[in-house]
DNA sequence: AGTGAGCGT
């Protein structure tokens, strides 16, 4: 009895090696940018007319984005986004051009410049989350069946 | 906070 059972043992590990030695010779399949969303967070958004802007001075207010973004193209909408109990600002913002070309000429006139003695980034924002989240709060979360 | 990468009350 004490010989079968080794002998079983050794035959169920003996496999998992084998695919070891097969699996490196398996080709990585092709990743699409759908593939994961989280990583595609992390990478730069594709071209917009909304901008995110970082590296702000904490001084810098929204009308002064909008009047340095705006001589680079028509400006329709910019935000510092402040801290809603302290109304400090958190040292980046928005801004939302009419068309994608001003956007375009936005970034390249801002991006790496000098706003109220700091460098800024502008970059294209990415797309927010959703504004409607559905009515699926009507049950206690983690609830039973 | 005097905060210093980030994606919005």
């Amino acid at each position: 009895m004490a010989m079968a059972l080794r002998t079983a043992v050794a035959a169920a590990a003996a496999p998992r090696g084998f695919r070891r030695l097969f699996s490196t010779t398996v080709t990585p399949p092709f990743n699409p940018p759908s593939a994961s969303v989280a990583a595609q967070q992390r990478e730069k958004a594709e071209p917009s007319t909304n901008l995110f802007v970082s590296g702000l001075s904490k001084r810098t207010t929204t009308e002064k984005l909008h009047e340095a973004f705006s001589q680079f193209g028509e400006v329709v909408h910019a935000k510092v986004v402040t801290d809603r109990v302290s109304g400090y600002s958190k040292g980046f913002g928005f801004v939302r051009y009419a068309t994608l070309e001003d956007a375009a000429k936005g970034i390249e006139g801002m991006d790496g410049k000098f706003l109220d003695g700091w460098v800024i980034f502008a970059e294209y924002a990415r797309p927010r989350q959703p504004p409607t989240p559905p009515e699926n709060n009507m049950y206690p979360p983690y609830g039973h069946q």
